[in-house]
DNA sequence: GTCTATAGGCAGATAGAC
DNA sequence: GTCTATCTGCCTATAGAC
C-alpha cells in the first residue's frame, strides 16, 4: 500500500489531513501544503478549486476511511466488548500518531465551516452513534454487556468519551491519560464490573 | 455586578473570549475585537500589545473564573454527588450559552499557541482533574459514591467525558446530546447503581 | 497539470499626533 | 488612551503561458 505510487490528488488530500488534524481548519493554508507537497500554490486550485472544496474532500475522505474500518472491526471479531476495545483503538492510534481526530478537530471550526463542512462532520458523529448502538444493542440482548439508559444514549456517550480523552490529552500533551480514559469507559459497560480496574487481558489476533 | 461600568480592558477581554469560544484562537481577529467593542486596531494594542498577550490574559481569566465557581461549589453543598452534579453543570451552562469550552477549543488550537498559552491550558485541565479527585475520593471513603479505578483516573475519565460531551454537541449542533452523556456520566458513580439482573459474574484471570 | 505573476484583502503590529 | 496612517507579510483565488 504505501509502496504504491499516489496522485497528486491524494497527495494533496494526505498533507492536508495531516495539517487539519495538527492545527485545525483555519491554521493551514494553501502554502503550506504546496510546500509539502512539492508544487506551486497555484496548482492547488486545480485539483480544488477552493478551500472549502478541499476540505470537503477531507470529511468525506475521512468518514469513508472510518466506516470501512468500522466494519473491519465487525469482521474481526463476533464479541461485542472485544469490538469495542478495538473501537477505542482507532481512536488511540490516531493519537499515537500525534493527531487528533479530524472531526473534533473540525467540531471546534463549525462556526466558521462551509455549511458542507459543518453537516459532514455532524454526520460523522451520527455514524458512529448508529455503529456503536448496534453494538450495545447486540451486546445487551447477549448479556456480553451491560449498561444504564438505552444503547443510543451509551453510544453518544461513548463518541464523546473518546473524543474528550483524545482532545485533553492532545491539548495537554499528556497521552497516557488517553488510555486511562479509555478503560474506564470499557469498564462501564462490563458486566462483571469489578471494583479495581485491571487493566484489560487483550486477545492477540494470530 | 452587570450594571457596573467595566474598563476598556474588560470589555475587550470578554469579546474576545466570547470569540475565542465561538471560533478558535486562529479565527478571530484584532479586526473583530475592536469593532465589536467599538475602538480601534490600534487602541487594543496599548492594553495587550501582541496577541499572544491577549490570549494568555484569557486563559488565565478564564481559570480563575473557573476555580471560583469550583469553591462556589464546596459552599454550596456537602454532598459528593451533588458536588459532581453541579460540576457537569458548569459545563452545562457555557453551552446553553452556545459557547465551547474554552481550553476545549483551545487545546484543538494547541499546535499553533504561544508556549505560554499551551502551558496555561495543560493547567486548566490539571487543576480540574485535582479538584475531582479530591471530591471523588471524598465521595469513595464516605460510601456516597462508587466506582471503578483510583479516583485520579476518574476525574481524568471525568473531565474528558464533560469536554468531549460539549464538542460533540458543540460540532454537531445537537446541544441535547450533551445532557444525555452528562447523565449518563453521573450513573457511574451513583453509589445503588444497578443491581438488575446480571449474568453469573464471571472473573476473568487477569 | 504545473508554472509565473499578480490581484485584492486581511492579518498582526508600530509610529507618532492629539 | 485613543486616534490616523502605514508597514510587512500572508491569505485565497485567478489569468494566462507552457
Amino acid at each position: 500500500m504505501s509502496t504504491i505510487a499516489r496522485g497528486t490528488a491524494d497527495r494533496i488530500l494526505d498533507t492536508a489531513e495531516r495539517l487539519v488534524q495538527l492545527r485545525g481548519y483555519n491554521a493551514f493554508s494553501y502554502a503550506d501544503v504546496a510546500k509539502a507537497v512539492g508544487i506551486r500554490k497555484a496548482s492547488l486550485h486545480y485539483h480544488f478549486a477552493t478551500k472549502g472544496d478541499l476540505g470537503l474532500a477531507l470529511v468525506t475522505r475521512y468518514r469513508r476511511a472510518f466506516v470501512d474500518q468500522l466494519h473491519a472491526i465487525e469482521s474481526a471479531s463476533d464479541d461485542p466488548l472485544e469490538r469495542l476495545e478495538r473501537y477505542g483503538e482507532l481512536y488511540g492510534s490516531v493519537l499515537r500518531r500525534k493527531r487528533m481526530c479530524m472531526c473534533g478537530m473540525l467540531a471546534t471550526d463549525a462556526a466558521t465551516l462551509p455549511r458542507a463542512m459543518r453537516e459532514s462532520v455532524a454526520e460523522f458523529f451520527a455514524e458512529n452513534v448508529g455503529w456503536l448502538t448496534r453494538i450495545l444493542e447486540q451486546g445487551r440482548k447477549r448479556r456480553e454487556l451491560r449498561f444504564a439508559g438505552t444503547p443510543a444514549a451509551m453510544a453518544t456517550f461513548f463518541v464523546s468519551s473518546l473524543e474528550g480523552a483524545m482532545l485533553v490529552a492532545y491539548g495537554s500533551g499528556n497521552v497516557e491519560s488517553f488510555d486511562g480514559a479509555a478503560r474506564q469507559l470499557l469498564t462501564i459497560v462490563r458486566p462483571e464490573r469489578a471494583k479495581a480496574a485491571t487493566p484489560t487481558p487483550r486477545r492477540k489476533a494470530p
